[in-house]
DNA sequence: GCGTCCAGGTCTACC
DNA sequence: GGTAGACCTGGACGC
């Protein structure tokens, strides 16, 4: 069966799709030429997970799976596609910050801007934490694993969703260090898990939370493990871009495209972007991943 | 084969 | 509030 849902016109399928690294991690896949999107979509604890295929269409996506669904299953589908390739941002403000300056004239041109993100806050958060202090392919180890062990298998045998916080929290602290070879990290993960599925903490909230972008990275870097970094990233997956997110890998590209291959200061980097104000973490990321289309 | 360093950082103790 | 040191793991690198 095959869906189709519609886009504005300035959505870009495969710049969404290879925005950042989550179309690396599972249950995300990605075709060789980035042209096909799969992931298992969780339908809730009574149905089988189904497997599906996003691929880009003119004026749309066209979302494909194996066999014939509700309507209660295929609305579900919509509205995750939609969540995840951020259908329903609006950008024109973005761009409109950006179109004084002929180095960032691309952006809206290429319909860059939209960053892929998971069905759930839970889901970004906890890989959020599996990108911190470790190599890309440590990261994408432990969420492979996460998923392969504590996910719900597709019904077509199309890999597993994404793990429950209650799946998570029932597994013991044992399995995150040495099934998921998570380390120092096992207790961090085993602790978020525990505390979302009991629901002391709704991490979804943070979609739509009212508070300034300050103290919501404050509750953020409540969760262990969360520092600036991991809060800031997910404060961009969530929909606020007045933050960097600076890693290693931000830093290193930041030096070699505008300090001369010299390692340059955190606040220097910040002043580079400040003119953009509210949406300085989105100018920046697209400044980084500008050639990423040449090069994939 | 082995040791060292570092990667899409964060926590804790200490000052 | 600022900072040094510790922390798991896998892969790259030098020897």
């Amino acid at each position: 069966m095959e869906i189709k849902i519609k886009t504005t016109p300035d959505f870009n399928f495969k710049r969404t799709a290879i925005s950042h690294g989550w179309s690396e991690l599972a249950p995300f896949k990605i075709d060789d030429k980035f042209s096909v999107l799969s992931r298992v979509v969780d339908l809730g604890a009574r149905l089988k997970p189904v497997a599906v295929k996003i691929k880009g269409a003119k004026n749309g996506l066209r979302v494909s799976f194996e066999g014939q669904l509700s309507a209660q299953s295929v609305e579900k589908i919509k509205r995750d596609v939609r969540h995840m390739m951020r259908l329903d941002d609006v950008l024109d403000p973005f761009y409109s910050a950006l179109a004084a300056e002929p180095a960032f004239a691309w952006v809206a041109r290429a319909g860059a801007g939209r960053l892929l993100r998971a069905p759930t806050v839970f889901e970004d958060l906890v890989k959020s934490l599996a990108t911190t202090n470790c190599s890309w392919s440590l990261t994408k180890i432990m969420v492979s694993r996460l998923v392969e062990n504590l996910g719900r298998p597709a019904r077509d045998g199309g890999g597993h969703t994404f793990p429950t916080p209650a799946a998570m929290a029932e597994a013991p602290e044992k399995f995150f260090r040495a099934e998921m070879r998570s380390g120092y990290r096992a207790p961090y993960f085993k602790e978020l898990a525990g505390r979302v599925a009991s629901g002391e903490l709704d991490v979804e909230s943070w979609l739509t939370s009212d508070l300034p972008t300050s103290e919501l990275k404050r509750d953020m870097k409540r969760v262990k493990g969360v520092g600036d970094y991991a809060a800031e990233n997910l404060l961009k997956l969530v929909g606020r871009y007045d933050v960097l997110a600076l890693d290693s890998w931000v830093r290193a590209t930041y030096a070699r495209l505008h300090n001369k291959g010299r390692a340059a200061a955190d606040n220097k980097i910040a002043r580079h972007y400040a003119r953009f104000q509210e949406w300085r973490g989105l100018a920046l990321w697209c400044d980084m991943t500008k050639d990423w289309m040449e090069d994939k």
